[in-house]
DNA sequence: CCAGAAATATTTAGGCTTGAAATAAATCGG
DNA sequence: CCGATTTATTTCAAGCCTAAATATTTCTGG
């Protein structure tokens, strides 16, 4: 809470080193912007490719890939847990997937208000098309970062927004 | 029935310290996986708050922005290349905010078919608030961060996609 | 001048996304 | 058993987003 707002009336008294004054607050806001920029370009040429090669979209594959790891199916509100998006917006694109083949949807026993979706063979076998192709894009556009970079960046990020990500993983 | 992701049926032929082998795609990959949570976290966050204190959105944040930089306003074609949407998206987000009486059209001497969009004096004094709160809640976010590792991190994600920018313009 | 090409913006159809409201089923406290 | 609450999911309204189709206007080569 205790915010500080962007233009304190009086420069903080830090010395070189410092991490709060207004410089790095500048600095901070222009990091956010470069991570929004760097993933939105990635994003978008990954849409690209996924709506042309398999005409699909990248929502479908994060449900798909969620879906390939638990072959016994998630439950419809684990599924928008896991990926960190509103039940109701899970419910189209599953009932786009269901009319597609993809996936399908089976009743839970002992519980009649849930349901567990689950990759139907199908969708199981172009997912993994899919994601050997998403491996090889993503590899092409990042091919320029060594591992040592791609690894340091990697825990980096991880450490920046750690205390946003606390309920996760389950 | 562990069916297995199509991986390459034959390791590449590289040594340690190599940079293209099959652990360097794997680790591209959760790289960009990375990237995309990181971004999201923050976006999430930086939405919610635009929603909760101003009932605003980040692609409306985003149009005011670009259009506060420019005090004589944009084209609408700009607009949709500096922001990297498509022109029908800018459309409807201008509509909504001329409505709300944040910006205006403004047709353009010597050819009718284009406008030039402008913040009003409303919606200026308004962006200057948001922006003020933008980059408190973003500091929030990313206070953890050393300048030393803000500015490390940038200059590696501005190096990992050079490639895909190369049509800016700013 | 003029026909076609190019540029500018809007419209349209379809899909994604959210928060809130609506259903339906299970559970809990008496 | 039964009303109230909680849980699981869907529906809804509104906005965002894209690619493609559609004007409208400007430019360009004869």
């Amino acid at each position: 809470m205790s915010t500080r707002t962007s233009e304190p009336a009086v420069a903080a008294p830090d010395a070189a080193g410092s991490e709060s004054g207004r410089a790095a607050s500048k600095t901070r806001l222009r990091l956010w912007l470069r991570i929004l920029k760097t993933s939105r370009l990635i994003e978008n040429e990954v849409r690209e490719q996924l709506r042309e090669e398999f005409d699909s979209t990248l929502p479908r594959f994060d449900v798909m890939a969620a879906l390939y790891r638990v072959e016994a199916g998630l439950r419809m509100s684990d599924l928008s847990s896991v990926l960190r998006v509103s039940n109701g917006n899970v419910t189209g694109i599953v009932d786009r997937l269901v009319s597609d083949g993809l996936i399908v949807r089976v009743p839970v026993d002992n519980d009649r208000r849930a349901t567990i979706v689950r990759l139907t063979n199908a969708g199981r076998e172009l997912f993994q098309r899919m994601a050997a192709k998403h491996e090889s894009w993503v590899n092409d556009i990042l091919g320029g970062l060594s591992m040592a970079e791609a690894t340091r960046l990697m825990a980096t990020l991880e450490a920046a927004v750690r205390p946003l990500e606390g309920n996760e993983s389950e």
